[in-house]
DNA sequence: GTCAATCTTGGCGCCATCTTGACGGCCGGG
DNA sequence: CCCGGCCGTCAAGATGGCGCCAAGATTGAC
């Protein structure tokens, strides 16, 4: 799922925001000063930021710079000013799109889809996506997995649990998190589906599915994927 | 340097704007109308294109798809129209930018910049526009498939699909995306579509439709397309 | 207005996938 | 030594996605 980082400092524009983009499947993060942007950007990844530049705290092209210091994340500046200057400004600090207030929401929503669109060829057609151990090696651009020359079928299920323990790759990932983000939250609790699925990758993927070497069980915390 | 193509039916526009880009050391190609754009895009592959939209001879969003068909160049659509609806329809057909006539030169610019500078580390205009399987080819700039040394006939629609899968060749690409891309946001669960359509191509161009080698289904994922 | 091509829509059967429950082994603690 | 929690394994029933077919709509050409 796409997540969208909105920043504002008027609660009633984020409220409609996050209105609008939940319905469409969005997932919403909301921060109201430029500082909490910055935090939330870091602690929780978003796939494009919807940006308001009359912030309390900071000033906006403070912020476009600060998030791309480490992101190329696409970024939609939102802004009461129609100033020429302070599209300019904005634009070469960085941001990728200018939308004066008051605007359509249709129109945004097409600016966020472009944004989006555009961005995922980023990590696509490049190379680097490519992990790779001792036996398999995993493409997360392309869906692939392969084994021993020839490509392994994935149920979508199989292949989002994979997704998830390779991008955290070498590090613990909890049994909550990892049903959370497959299953749905409503799933937390049910640990069955772990053990099942997990069985799946290590028959399909490990070269003795008993003795996991890749796949390792952290018993009462979760899973690692080590390559 | 950075090649720019102007297409616009004012020829002051067109002026104003190549002096402004050569004044800056862009490279400027120019072209009156849709017809002649695809054309000189096809000749002389540009870097960013500025596209007005009320052309003469072909509706604004054709000329942007037929653009989209075998390129991922920036495109910056100009237009004198404020109107929400063909905002909207313009960056679904293809667009990265939207700026309403009259519009400050200055903005202009930045935008382009902004443009640029994103599309940066993507590949560059070199990438082979004719894809090869062992049964047909594809031209995505020419519109054309062979097989058996004969040109296959294709409606649009099944152009359009074809067009996508063959862009992101060897990756999955996800049903969302593909009716996303083909029919529009509207269609995003139509998945119907896609089991129709996808049937239509491959008995077109599969050598055993029933076992399809290069038109794969990612079950509950997606589809592939495999050279 | 007629006709052909194309696009939309619905239904059906099959099969892979998901879900769910049960069982046994391992291990640490009482 | 026994017991409870946790994990791996297996299998069967429910589910839903996909290929396929075919009949209306719609569009566009003449």
């Amino acid at each position: 799922m796409t997540r969208v980082l909105v920043v504002d400092d008027e609660p009633q524009l984020i409220r409609a925001l996050v209105i609008n983009l939940k319905a469409r499947k969005y997932e919403v993060d909301a921060a109201q000063d430029g500082a909490g942007a910055l935090r939330l950007a870091a602690a929780r990844p978003p796939d494009v930021v919807v940006l308001d530049l009359g912030l309390p705290d900071m000033d906006g092209a403070d912020v476009i710079r600060g998030l791309r210091g480490w992101t190329r994340v696409p970024i939609i500046v939102l802004s009461a000013r129609h100033s020429s200057d302070e599209k300019v400004q904005a634009l070469d600090a960085g941001a990728d799109d200018y939308v004066t207030k008051p605007f359509g929401m249709d129109e945004l929503l097409a600016r966020l889809r472009a944004a989006v669109r555009r961005a995922e060829p980023v990590t696509g057609p490049g190379e680097g996506a490519v992990v790779a151990t001792d036996t398999f090696t995993v493409d997360l651009a392309a869906k692939k997995v392969r084994r021993d020359e020839a490509d392994v079928r994935l149920t979508p299920t199989e292949w989002h649990l994979l997704e998830v323990l390779v991008r955290n790759r070498g590090r613990l990932v909890g049994q909550t998190q990892l049903l959370q983000e497959v299953w749905g939250p409503a799933y937390r609790t049910e640990t069955n589906y772990l053990r099942v699925y997990m069985a799946q990758l290590r028959r399909k993927l490990e070269a003795d599915p008993s003795r996991p070497r890749h796949f390792v069980t952290e018993p009462g915390m979760g899973y690692r994927f080590e390559p």
